[in-house]
DNA sequence: AACATTTGACCATT
DNA sequence: AATGGTCAAATGTT
């Protein structure tokens, strides 16, 4: 989510235009709370997982959290859509003040996303519709690979104003099974030294369409198409992830798999996956880079 | 050899 | 023209 700022906040006594505005963004309140949880339970997952790599539940408890993520992805995406389908409305009333913020992306995308290679011209570039497509979920946190999903690397770019490369993940599976998920990720620019971990801005595109064999939510009775909805909780049986940008330290076990960075990230790896002490965690009310200092120097305690 | 990543080029969008 | 997403050849890794 990109974090948009609301008006003022002093007890202004009369809605200015641009307070007008803020009142269609009510809200973001909600969906800067569901990233928060989405970004938890992703950096909560970096921390079981390792640590019940041998355990027999490992992978139902992968799912599980899945299945949370997904959740919180359909309900940020049912937030967004309301959100968007309101400030359509305020925008259109805000019109009339101030002409300035004509400019509102049609939302109709879906039918001509990647496909648009154009029949006509196969082998022509994608057209780039990302902006205007918004069945993504971005979130932040301080150990952007380890999602429990195979992605394999196929860019990375300078952006304008980022210290930082953007790398561009697509699922492993997208030849076999045409899986069309993607995700981007971006090295947050940290100025504030050491003390704070560096954050990640993921952002996830698409749904995962790529099937799991032996996913055991699978068949819970869900029907085929909640179980698209929730991008089919198909967790591999060996949880991995790809870890190719500048060292993750807090990156999982990732037996077995190729996707596994180079050398050079693994750093601190063996530091990393000792089992933790997870009542050291206390609630779970810690913010990513508490957390992140846990990851890092928790097992040292 | 097979697969993954890197990287410059290409292309759509703004 | 600038920007950012994707492609694909070259290169690296296992």
């Amino acid at each position: 989510m990109k974090h948009q700022h609301h008006g003022s906040s002093m007890g202004l006594p009369q809605p200015s235009a641009s307070d007008r505005h803020s009142l269609a963004c009510d809200h973001q309140p909600a969906m800067k709370e569901v990233a928060r949880g989405q970004s938890l339970v992703t950096q909560l997952r970096a921390v079981v997982l390792p640590a019940l790599q041998a355990d027999e539940r490992s992978e139902i408890v992968a799912q599980m959290f899945q299945i949370i993520l997904d959740c919180s992805s359909k309900a940020m995406a049912e937030l967004q859509q309301l959100h968007r389908s309101r400030n359509a409305g305020a925008d259109d009333d805000v019109l009339v003040d101030d002409k300035k913020r004509v400019r509102r992306i049609s939302s109709d995308c879906c039918g001509s996303k990647e496909g648009v290679s154009t029949a006509s011209n196969p082998h022509h570039q994608r057209k780039r519709s990302r902006t205007l497509c918004d069945d993504s979920v971005s979130l932040e946190t301080p150990v952007p690979h380890y999602d429990g999903r195979q992605w394999r690397k196929y860019g990375q770019k300078h952006i304008n104003n980022a210290k930082h490369p953007r790398s561009y993940y697509r699922c492993t599976y997208r030849q076999e099974q045409g899986c069309k998920a993607t995700k981007t990720v971006q090295h947050q620019d940290d100025s504030s030294g050491a003390d704070h971990p560096s954050m990640y801005t993921v952002v996830y595109h698409g749904q995962h369409t790529c099937k799991d064999n032996d996913g055991v939510f699978n068949s819970s009775g869900a029907d085929e198409s909640e179980i698209n909805a929730r991008s089919n909780s198909d967790t591999q049986s060996s949880i991995s992830s790809t870890c190719t940008d500048t060292c993750y330290g807090q990156q999982a076990p990732l037996h077995d798999n190729k996707l596994i960075g180079k050398p050079e990230d693994l750093v601190m790896k063996n530091n990393m996956y000792e089992p933790f002490d997870m009542a050291a965690f206390g609630l779970l009310d810690l913010d990513s880079w508490e957390l992140d200092a846990l990851l890092r120097f928790g097992s040292a305690c």
